[in-house]
DNA sequence: TGTTGACCAACTTTCGTTTTTGGTCATAAG
DNA sequence: CTTATGACCAAAAACGAAAGTTGGTCAACA
């Protein structure tokens, strides 16, 4: 079989398999019920994935792939795009948008019962797979941040504020403002909360968007490494 | 029976139930234990309260009285913890340090499990009971807060950033800043997104204070009224 | 009048049985 | 020979009856 059909056909389990997570929930899809919707047998799947649970994550893992892409290019366009609050509140919109990225961030979709119970499945699938850490590194580098500010105190009230917005995001809409506008209201308090003094020139600018897009796309490769196995 | 003495055994119940509870945790403790430890029998448990939870959640309001009580104290001495940087500081480290409340907040400790899984008793035990929508009230009226923030984005940017903090002391101590400094980073994030252009004169400050106080003390006397009825 | 602990219905836990399901592999198809 | 499949199996989950607990009551007692 053609290296392009194998890549067909396990996009067409992963579809398959998303349709069905989001309906019935990890727990309750069996992997004939993915092997029937895909139209292929069961023991085709495991050609492509090991475990049911490697499935999964992968399924999450594509999800992340899109919208990394999709933010990368965003910030090769617009350069500013690399400043935290621009950043987040972009990040945010996009994964709450996303149902199955919403689920694994908001914790609260019955979508992922079972599956992302498991906090090790979590940690690693949530991409902490490497660019937070750096990316905060970057800022501080670059001094993006107030200056009295020491990494792990940057970290510290960022993970607060946009940890604090993905728990509110949980009540779901019996917030006043829409979500638009609470995105807003989440970069506004990073950006007073934790921007330097002056603003970024535009050689800075630059230079800051250049060094994320380069922590982004190693956990955006990093991310199509994993799931290439599935196709190969 | 006297109703000091009433009160007092009232307490000695309380009493034994707090340290059971912190022990094992609301689902592992019978009735007959509370009532063996505070040394009656299980029938005069109920002679004070209806039922079990009425029991543990008296015991979750007397320790938000506690400390309400301590928090209005230091405020009739200092208008200026009025403000919300200020007055969430002190509340969010008084609320930490306090076991009992802690797990409520923070809702990871073993101790509440069987009890404030029930969003309801959660809701209503927590102090929500009042105090949180007028103080904003008051905030908004008094122009605390920056003049382009509604009421209900000012409330939604406070509970994003106030929860954020309690999401995050889930995770214990492995954070690099310690509680003190964590409670200060956070109360930075406050004043700085949501604090008005211009500081509070001296005057406006007093009836600020002064309108704190009412609004904490109304709901410090609303939880001493639903308590005392387990007294007399 | 005030207190208690034996009592009971309702709930929870336990444990053996049945069913389902993740994962394998001998076989069939190409 | 390579690739795909579904019958098959061990292990885990779901079920349910029986045993054990516990919240709450109240007749008897102090």
């Amino acid at each position: 079989m053609s290296e392009e059909a194998r890549r067909e056909r396990a996009e067409r389990i992963l579809d398959a398999a998303a349709e069905l997570m989001l309906r019935h929930g990890y727990k309750r899809v069996t992997m004939e019920d993915v092997a029937r919707a895909a139209g292929v047998g069961k023991g085709t799947v495991y050609l492509h994935w090991r475990t049911k649970e490697a499935l999964f994550r992968a399924l999450l893992l594509r999800e992340s792939e899109q919208m990394l892409s999709g933010l990368l290019t965003k910030l090769r366009q617009d350069s500013e795009l690399a400043l935290p609050w621009r950043l987040m509140r972009i990040l945010a919109l996009e994964v709450v948008r996303r149902p199955l990225l919403r689920a694994l961030f908001v914790a609260d979709s019955d979508a992922l019962i079972g599956f992302a119970e498991n906090e090790a499945v979590r940690r690693e699938t949530q991409l902490e797979l490497a660019p937070e850490t750096r990316y905060l590194e970057l800022l501080v580098e670059r001094r993006v941040l107030r200056g009295d500010l020491g990494f792990e105190e940057a970290a510290y009230l960022m993970s607060v504020i946009v940890r604090g917005f993905f728990l509110a995001e949980r009540t779901g809409e019996e917030f006043g403002p829409g979500l638009e506008r609470r995105a807003d209201l989440m970069a506004d308090a990073i950006r007073l909360t934790m921007a330097a003094e002056k603003a970024l020139g535009p050689d800075d600018t630059e230079a800051l968007a250049a060094g994320t897009i380069t922590v982004f796309g190693r956990t955006v490769e990093a991310v199509r490494s994993e799931l290439s196995s599935a196709y190969a």
